[in-house]
DNA sequence: CGGGAAAACCGAAATCATTTCGGTTAATGT
DNA sequence: ACATTAACCGAAATGATTTCGGTTTTCCCG
């Protein structure tokens, strides 16, 4: 067989497939990705560098259908809260591609446009400039280790190992996408109240007679 | 060649090699690694299960060597910052190995004298007991992500294409693992603030009148 | 509208890594 | 002292990714 009618594959119907391969839970090989595809393995990479590229694939599929630009909140506060989720649900939604992503250089990373907004937002809340890149680095890191939470087994901790009040409290503690949920919601809460008590410090160092 | 007078290998030996390995930047590859090791690949076998198993073994060498129970601190800030700021380290020293030990289930977590220590300290801070395990959770995510965060390339954000306030910020901004250190402090700092607040919060709530 | 270049595909071979297996010698312990 | 286990090796098996040469179709330029 040689070049068909009209194309069989591209970057994106690669990525999609590859999407739904290890959302169905198989490892992503080419093989089985090429006999998805209805194609030969070798046709690949007509439009991929290899493995590596499929996976390069699949990140772009998935930032086009989550990331958007936001209309613009009032509140610094909710502007950092919308700004996150979206990446966080990209990721909790797909936790599965997220680990493969993790063995590969990304190489053209998207965050220019959710740093231009966090930098306004905390601006906007009175953090000192020479504070912000920080702070946005670490809201980042944030945003990155709950994604990765998702992926860890619920059964890290055995209550009756754990025994006492640690014992107690694991029993009584929610699981899965909710327990991610939630460390999602408290952890922005902390920093943001975390921001807000900076804020307010270094206010008080410049003007100490307000109180 | 057959058995040797003294053994050339073990667990730990292999864990050792693997870890100069990556460090020296090279690929985790059993060929290489036995080569490092002056053995044949299929010794490897004798005393690790695969390729998994070295990353196993790496990851023992390193549990062993930087996790070390802590004289109890007074205070519960401090408590939480000790007790994370061990773990940060050896993955912030080891970054490569984190990314490796990021593919593979591990076998066997050591979390449990962690969340012991954290379940003390947040429960000295006064916070609800229903909160506990997910700010717990906050901080082994936000820990996790720091340490992902040094994996990052530095140049991700060039300052040109940034412009504007966002683009003077990153000039100014530390690199390497200076950077990393600040965010894995500034991350604690704004935590525990945001914790503190939360205290106050949920102690106005039962007893109003105090203000 | 004709022809050359590039694009899309395929099958087969090359490459490369991990894993298994059978065999050899050294240590161990009863 | 002798059977069993431990430590090692080389070679083959397995299974994946990547490269290569070849075929047909489309596209574009003169």
């Amino acid at each position: 067989m040689a070049r068909p009618r009209t194309a069989r594959l591209s970057r994106e119907i690669i990525g999609r497939a590859a999407i739904e391969m290890v959302e169905d839970g198989q490892e992503l090989q080419l093989v089985p990705l090429a006999r998805r595809l209805g194609v030969s393995v070798s046709s690949l990479y007509h439009h991929v560098a290899g493995r590596e590229g499929v996976i390069q694939a699949m990140r772009q599929v998935l930032v086009a259908q989550y990331i958007r630009p936001l209309p613009d909140a009032s509140d610094w506060r909710r502007k950092i809260r919308q700004e996150i989720e979206l990446t966080w649900r990209m990721y909790a939604d797909h936790p599965r591609v997220l680990q493969l992503m993790l063995t590969v250089v990304i190489d053209e990373p998207d965050v220019l446009s959710v740093y231009r907004v966090l930098t306004e937002a905390l601006i906007e809340a009175g953090l000192p400039d020479q504070e912000i890149l920080t702070t946005i680095e670490v809201i980042d890191a944030f945003t990155f280790g709950v994604t990765l939470d998702a992926l860890s087994p619920d059964e890290i901790l055995d209550p009756e190992r754990a025994g006492g009040t640690l014992g107690m409290l694991i029993r009584e503690h929610p699981s899965g996408s909710e327990r991610n949920r939630r460390v999602f919601e408290r952890g922005l809460d902390l920093l943001i109240a975390g921001i807000e008590a900076r804020v307010r410090e270094t206010r008080d160092r410049e003007s100490p007679t307000r109180h």
